[in-house]
DNA sequence: TGTACATCAGTGAACGCGCGTTCACTGATGTAC
DNA sequence: TGTACATCAGTGAACGCGCGTTCACTGATGTAC
């Protein structure tokens, strides 16, 4: 958590409330993050949120900065896990992008897959933010390729992984698992070159 | 339009409302789907919408299936256009798909890209009727396959397809168009055997 | 070090607005004779 | 064919509730001397 050595009260609430804005945000949506409901998780009264935002689509726009900035999700810790365990960093990124737990655990994955349709009906400050994180996504994806896969391809595998991740989570029971299934082999397949 | 010979006045609202419901909702997700306002869309006052359903959920979920069925998107003609001037049903379907015109006019278009985000927080009938809508989207894409692709790679291409247009309606400028630039080069280069 | 005061962060009640839902009523359509 | 009545579809006002936002106030922290 990176704070200035003087954090005052109000920079540590601050803090708090992002860090909370973006967990609900990734588990219930832009729409389910509701200025009461965020207060709430960060151990506040609602009254004082304005102390710290000029708008709720202000901490929005924040917080979803502060998610491409400061989200250490389990996500990337697990892909590390892997690859210490000999597995390619594309392999890493496919096999636990797409596993049951990622599917599972929406509120500390990925917030572009969480978000990506209502993103496109945001506005201003938070339409640009929201950008800015799936132009991070993207890189985050191109810097997992090997050397011989071309750059490009990062957009529609990101694309790929959100997609399938969205849709497989609204199926249930064998289709969900097959869709799981599926896209993990078709991108390994096709883009997994090291081994 | 599916009518019975012997239509009567309620059921030609009922099928004003869907149409209306299925058009909003493409272009303002579920949450922008109000009973108000589908209800002036479909030129009629909001007090008689509970003689057509139990409820605004029970609305968004009859006609995400009426999308499913009678959704005669401008995408699938001008898909049909393309094929007829030697196009592969699979390119055709990338490059309409995502083509500028497709990002653009979401009412038109596909409603799995429009709403798959939100589909994951619905419960009930809603939840159930999206996930059908899904199901649908994946065997679509699996007709477009040639032969020679295996077909468990529809939901990849069905993900990808998604994501990418997603993703690009949020970016502006060149990383749009990168995006879709992108994302329709990999998708053909590795799943159009065709040509 | 201790006291007096100013500033700061957060509280909780209240507001206005939009939205889903309900309901008494109106006007049109259809049926009986 | 025409009249009397019943049924049906839609209207528009009203409701309760949740949510974003505001504000007067409280209690805690920090500063001056």
């Amino acid at each position: 958590m990176p704070r200035k050595p003087t954090a005052s009260r109000h920079d540590i609430s601050h803090d708090r409330i992002l860090e909370a804005a973006a967990r609900t945000m990734r588990r219930d949506g832009y729409a389910g993050a509701g200025v009461a409901t965020v207060m709430k998780q960060a151990g506040l009264t609602h009254g004082g949120f304005y102390a710290h935002f000029d708008s709720r689509e202000a901490m929005l726009a924040e917080a979803i900065d502060y998610d491409s900035q400061n989200h250490d999700d389990s996500l990337r810790q697990r892909m590390q896990t892997r690859i210490g365990e000999g597995a390619s960093p594309f392999r890493a990124l496919v096999e636990e992008y797409l596993s049951e737990r990622h599917l599972l655990e929406s509120d500390r994955g990925c917030a572009v897959a969480a978000l990506a349709s209502e993103m496109v009906r945001t506005d201003g400050l938070l339409r640009a933010a929201s950008g800015r994180k799936i132009q991070r996504f993207i890189h985050f994806v191109e810097q997992s390729l090997d050397a011989r896969v071309a750059k490009q391809d990062a957009s529609i595998i990101a694309g790929a992984l959100v997609g399938a991740l969205q849709m497989a989570r609204v199926l249930d029971g064998e289709a969900r698992q097959g869709v799981l299934q599926h896209c993990r082999a078709s991108l390994l397949s096709r883009f997994d070159i090291v081994n």
